[in-house]
DNA sequence: AATTTTATTGCAAACGTTTCCGAAAGTTAA
DNA sequence: TTAACTTTCGGAAACGTTTGCAATAAAATT
């Protein structure tokens, strides 16, 4: 069912029966409500793409996110959904896997109209960020939210990274946790480099200083990860305490913990960014 | 940059670029080279509204489930997305909030060319399926996975519920439980239908009569179930074991266990469908 | 009565592709 | 030399909308 059949059911032209469902004023109220009648009647549904090619927008945003199936991004789409529901929006989802490449062909392809705005919480790996700076240069809305490039390029939604890593590290060391070892991600990641900073200024603060072999990058890779913070903890002089830059790391920990019998907080102090899973 | 600019930066027509970029054997290879080129060159990628409209098909899957913030559904979104962008498909994404009107108006919004198929787990509230007969009708790819209507109208992935069921409430039996609760959700759903079949079954054939109100019919509101959950646990005769039947049911348990200081297993067996928060 | 204004509708172009059809040139066959 | 065929390309229609412009009729003004 399109215009053009829905007019001839109606005897009257394409472009009036257009112009009745979109309210325009010069229709009369009379055809107006027999054509939106006939129109819900048939189930007339807008080709989105005829509207959209014509119109120059889609009514449509992109959330890129490194992973949907992670509880942080999960909660996140869920918002975002929720809100362009009720606008009358659609989205389109897809992730990374924490790889810049597909990031980078992720964000080439949104350029040519599919979407009107994009969403984005960047992968760890991406260090480049021209496929970003794309956006507004193609005057694509762009915002980040949680995860977004060191250097200002866009408007972004975040937590407020500094601060907490040093009220965290206050805590640790108010209840007697002086060593502690700083679980990192990538250094691309103003989130990372953040709570990283506000961790080493907590600890300058308390006159603590800072022991660089304690801030430690961990990799991507489940494997790995656990494998260097069970060296770190597997010593005899280990940190009286973690600090998890994220969630998944606090995890790791606390596997690597169970494995070596580690009795969270009484041989260990754990403490974390955010706590859902 | 769109054809127009590009065949005439070429000094060739439209349709040739076309043709040549689609590697159509009517272009010679000399041509086809130097336009795949230039394409590459000044980023040409093909308006999607365009081709669409003018192919009738969109190279993207609409995904729909009753939430996103799901343990269970953003795993199976994540497996949806990694394959179809794989296969160079977009995925839209709809959440109905265990609404079924809201999945009505999308299913209606979704039967104009937007998409080439759908993936749906329906929501708990459907009892009509005219809007998922309506895919079928107009040829739309549908299928469902995990939660699918009872009549049969579509392909669909599941779990063997019946079976699990079955296996799940014997072990009970067999490790002495023998008043065991069973908390199903929504009647017009198959997973919760089959479950209780499977429940049922096994209580019979191992010789135990059904206990009509040990079959509860919880619903969607956190808080309703958990005071429908803490009435049946306070109960002096209370049962000696819990079958939840989805994973949500199972956690609610295990909360107001807690509230009334019951010792699983020991105080009471509590057994899941699903394992993941 | 003639003119202007207003209200209502239709025609046709445009959005950017894809593809049917035809044209021109070159090649082969008769 | 002519006819038939092949290769390579361009023109134009089509997909289903939206909208600028023109057209008609009715109403209002002079």
């Amino acid at each position: 069912m399109n215009l053009k059949q829905l007019a001839k059911k109606l005897n009257l032209s394409i472009s009036t029966v257009s112009r009745a469902l979109r309210d325009s004023p010069e229709i009369s109220v009379a055809t107006k409500i027999k054509v939106k009648k006939k129109a819900t009647e048939l189930n007339y549904i807008p080709n989105p793409f005829a509207s959209n090619l014509r119109n120059q927008h889609s009514k449509t945003i992109a959330i890129i996110v490194p992973e949907i199936a992670n509880n942080f991004f999960s909660n996140a789409i869920n918002g975002a959904e929720v809100l362009a529901q009720s606008k009358g929006y659609h989205v389109l989802i897809y992730q990374t896997n924490e790889d810049a490449q597909k990031e980078k062909f992720i964000a080439k392809h949104l350029l040519n109209g599919r979407v009107d705005g994009i969403m984005i919480s960047i992968s760890s790996s991406t260090t480049d960020d021209k496929h970003l700076k794309a956006f507004t240069i193609a005057n694509l809305p762009l915002v980040f939210f949680d995860r977004a490039p060191i250097k200002n390029i866009a408007p972004k939604v975040i937590t407020n990274d500094y601060e907490s890593a040093f009220t965290g590290t206050e805590h640790l060391l108010k209840n007697g946790a002086k060593s502690i070892a700083f679980l990192s991600i990538s250094s691309s990641l103003a989130i990372a480099n953040n709570r990283v900073a506000g961790h080493i200024a907590a600890l300058e603060q308390h006159g603590i200083a800072l022991d660089k072999k304690l801030v430690l990058n961990c990799p991507t890779l489940r494997d790995d990860t656990k494998l260097l913070i069970k060296k770190l903890l597997s010593k005899k002089n280990r940190p009286q305490a973690i600090f998890a830059c994220v969630e998944e790391l606090a995890i790791i920990t606390y596997e690597v913990c169970e494995m070596l019998q580690l009795n969270i907080p009484k041989d260990i102090k754990v403490i974390s960014f955010s706590n859902l899973k």
